[in-house]
DNA sequence: TCAATCACG
DNA sequence: ACGTACGTGATTGAG
């Protein structure tokens, strides 16, 4: 018979540190506890035991470390993010039926050895699962040590019995604690001898036996004078260390093996307890789906619909889903009905009423290729819980479900995720209303997915035969490029690979390494544009780079993706970002290049149709708009309203020039903090964005500060409620929920910090571009049905119409822009025509 | 699957 | 004492 006991505090500290920080919607953090899950999983999964407990410690001070005095000093505290998970950790721990045992004025350490020696007395194995290597003196022949290392991504647990022991450290395990005594554990406060470390104490520890043994023999010969000295020197410590490392397997404790054999878990109560920590996942795997319904108390009122046995009559308000299998559930106040994807080609002469989607945009998409009709879309469940907490990574039917409704549902069963579509559009309206994003929600993100569904069918043209020269020409040069790479380098290497790359550069040329990433060298832009005086080898590096880039992402990357047409097709994403923007994926044609002139070559590819032309406008300043109008900065306000360059009246401010005698530098410096500024500065970045002292940037800064009062009074402000509500708001109402602005760490506060600063702007900037586009959209097709929406790049709109009335389009397309809304400062959207993406720029 | 890099606003 | 600007997505190499 075998028992399993793990050293709780041990298990979710490795926990903690080795699972990226995940929290809840209401800010509490869950990592620790998921990892704590997975590993008691595995564990369980390889030692097969019958019984299974957790040992915690208690807080207070401990019977072993009374004695001595400097133990608890430099014991740091439990990081906040850990402790809130601690009691629940416990919760989950009562719920799977797993006896928990803590001692007051007892260590963990303490309680393990006593279960340890119990399971010993009645001829049990014991398998102690931890991630300190304290543990390892309690080995014997009835006890086991599974030594676990945490790590992102997998875990892994060795296991050391007598032998493996043995064989590594060369003594018995119960001498541990005179090794200890001898290097000390800084990590446990154990002193030790001042000197001596883990090589010196395995040496004498093999030669001499014990700690008693080496006191014995200080005399030896064998000994030099100097660790002789040390070792009397630190004789007290010495013992004191042992005492302390002992672990004492007699806690008081009530325990018999057969206390912790393993029992079926209290399912409705994990299943509550997975629903709050929002493990979705785990609800499959433990088994606890259909647990919900012995719960007392349903978070609303749900009514199951009978199955029906045919659609419903045409015009009835319904919601559909379509599972990944094409099956289409359709669910109507009365019933719920499953079309097979046979059976929904054949259902053309169904016209639902009003329709509730789960991510509209693309049920758009595969109802238009089932050849299903729809009319007005009402609502879009995905988009609503984005909008309550844009943080989270996806917004499965399932999780909805769990947390809203409180029951379960597999994302795969197209009926039940109808249902529960159904039934999620009054508790979502309702949680909008209650945080007050009605208004965003129905005004600008659903009337969006429309326009997003509309610009994503239209797609936009490509030359294909431009493109493919283009990469033609790139693939010549990036050959070029890599012989004279081989050449300086002596030899050929994968240049794209930054571990080989950087062993040229730093050891075998010698060049001098600028800066370190995780796992070596760095060799990104800016380190090569250090070095490139160095070494002729480092500017054919850069343009490599630049080559290789142009040609996989660019070249050959779009030229995988265009239609029989001639046309690319994006997917702008709705769903994906925490501040309220769009992004872009497959391919991702808001990252398409600008800024060097042969990247720029690349939109010289994008044309309009035959006869058409593209029509682009983009908003100037945007985003420092938005920040004078929500700082309600007067000095900026007053730069914008006179239609004042906003970079050359910074630079006139912080360098205290007339405006007439800002010097190109002085712009661009200014350019640099006003962008910091939106993205909440520090002196150090500014000073490496523009290569000036950090003493000089500060200067900049406390320049800007001095002139932008508003704007100095906004960033404390919109940092101290954030930290009081915690989430950020934009103009229009969109939220960011920041549980970081409560970090016990610094660093990660103080990006927090950060976050909460940008989001407001960067959110309502996004906000109004979206609304923006709905305007545009609907003038257009009023006006002009012959002119399409195409692109947006976050402060930019394409639109492809006819050459004959390029000229009104662009003209409406910029005052729609400009008219959005009505700022303490104007907006400004510039619109230009022309016979590609390059040219209308 | 993650880290590094680089393209965009 | 330590790390260092906001938000994205695609490609590549390496474990």
């Amino acid at each position: 018979m075998k028992l399993l006991i793990l050293d709780g505090n041990s298990v979710i500290n490795r926990a903690f540190f080795g699972v990226r920080p995940l929290t809840t919607r209401e800010g509490l953090y869950t990592h620790a506890i998921y990892g704590f899950l997975n590993i008691l999983e595995k564990m369980e999964k390889e030692e097969q035991p019958e019984a299974v407990c957790v040992a915690f410690d208690l807080h207070g001070p401990t019977f072993r470390h009374l004695k001595y005095d400097g133990y608890k000093a430099t014991r740091h505290a439990m990081p906040e993010e850990l402790a809130m998970q601690m009691p629940v950790m416990k919760d989950v721990l009562r719920a799977m039926n797993i006896p928990i045992y803590e001692c007051q004025g007892w260590e963990a350490d303490d309680v393990i050895g006593t279960v340890g020696k119990i399971c010993g007395n009645n001829d049990w194995e014991c398998v102690i699962v931890t991630g300190d290597r304290d543990s390892l003196q309690l080995i014997d022949e009835h006890v086991k040590v599974k030594l676990v290392i945490a790590k992102p991504g997998q875990t892994t647990a060795t296991l050391y019995d007598q032998a493996k022991f043995r064989e590594e450290y060369g003594f018995e395990p119960a001498k541990m604690v005179d090794l200890k005594a001898l290097m000390g554990d800084s990590s446990d406060n154990i002193p030790g001898v001042a000197g001596v470390g883990p090589k010196t104490a395995t040496e004498l520890l093999l030669k001499f036996g014990s700690l008693d043994g080496v006191y014995e023999n200080l005399e030896d010969a064998t000994i030099r004078p100097k660790l002789r000295e040390k070792l009397e020197n630190g004789k007290e410590n010495a013992y004191l260390s042992y005492d302390l490392a002992t672990i004492r397997p007699d806690a008081p404790i009530v325990f018999t093996p057969m206390d912790a054999v393993v029992r079926p878990y209290n399912k409705p109560e994990l299943y509550s307890l997975f629903v709050k920590l929002e493990f979705v996942r785990l609800i499959d795997r433990y088994g606890l789906r259909g647990t919900e319904l012995e719960m007392p108390a349903p978070a609303v009122e749900i009514k199951a619909l009978p199955k029906a046995d045919a659609l419903p009559e045409n015009g009835t308000p319904c919601a559909m889903y379509i599972a990944e299998d094409q099956s289409v559930g359709v669910a109507w106040a009365e019933g719920v009905y499953v079309m097979t994807p046979l059976e929904a080609q054949m259902a053309f002469s169904f016209m639902p009423g009003s329709l509730t989607l789960h991510d509209a945009k693309s049920t758009m998409h595969r109802l238009d290729a089932l050849g299903l009709a729809y009319g007005q879309i009402a609502f879009d469940t995905a988009l609503a819980a984005y909008d309550l907490n844009p943080s989270a990574s996806e917004y499965p039917v399932s999780k909805l479900a769990t947390n809203f409704l409180g029951i379960s549902v597999d994302d795969g069963d197209a009926g039940a995720c109808a249902e529960a579509v159904w039934h999620l559009q009054s508790v979502l309206k309702g949680e909008l209303e209650k945080v007050s994003m009605t208004k965003l929600y129905e005004e600008i993100e659903l009337p969006l997915c429309t326009v997003l569904y509309k610009m994503e069918r239209e797609g936009i043209a490509i030359d294909r035969q431009q493109l493919e020269q283009f990469g033609a020409m790139l693939k010549q040069r990036i050959a070029d490029c890599e012989k004279l790479i081989y050449e300086f380098s002596e030899g050929p290497f994968n240049i794209n690979s930054t571990k080989q790359l950087g062993e040229l550069l730093f050891e075998k040329l010698g060049l001098p390494p600028v800066k370190k990433t995780k796992t070596g060298y760095s060799t990104n832009a800016d380190v090569l544009e250090k070095l490139k005086d160095k070494h002729p080898i480092v500017s054919a590096i850069m343009d490599y780079r630049m080559l290789t880039k142009l040609n996989s992402t660019y070249a050959d990357g779009l030229m995988k993706v265009v239609g029989q047409d001639g046309r690319i097709r994006t997917t702008f994403q709705n769903l994906v970002t925490a501040t309220g923007r769009l992004s872009s994926t497959e391919p991702n044609l808001q990252n398409i290049p600008v800024r060097t002139d042969l990247g720029a070559e690349i939109r010289k590819m994008f044309v309009p149709a035959a006869g058409k032309v593209l029509v682009d406008a983009d908003y100037s300043q945007i985003e420092l708009r938005v920040l004078a109008h929500i700082a309600g900065d007067k000095t900026m306000c007053d730069a914008f309203v006179n239609g004042m360059d906003i970079h050359t009246v910074t630079a006139s401010q912080v360098f205290g020039v007339p405006a007439e005698a800002v010097t190109p530098l002085q712009r661009r410096n200014a350019k640099a903090v006003n962008f910091g500024i939106v993205y909440g500065i520090s002196e150090f970045s500014l000073s490496e964005d523009i290569g000036v002292s950090r003493y000089e940037a500060k200067a900049y800064i406390d320049g800007y500060l001095s002139t932008y009062h508003g704007v100095r009074d906004y960033m404390k402000q919109v940092v101290d409620s954030a930290r009081a509500e915690g989430y950020t708001q934009t103009m229009y109402g969109r939220r960011r929920y920041i549980p970081e602005l409560k970090s016990s760490n610094f660093n990660i506060r103080q990006g927090a910090e950060r976050i909460a600063l940008n989001t407001p702007i960067q959110g309502t900037a996004a906000d109004l571009i979206k609304l923006a586009m709905i305007r545009v959209d609907q003038a257009l097709s009023e006006q002009y049905p012959e002119a399409k929406l195409l692109l947006q790049v976050h402060d930019e709109l394409i639109v492809e119409c006819p050459e004959e009335i390029a000229e009104e389009v662009a003209a409406l397309v910029s005052s729609r822009m400009q008219q959005v809304a009505e700022l303490n400062v104007p907006l400004l959207a510039e619109a230009k025509i022309g016979k590609s993406w390059f040219d209308a720029k």
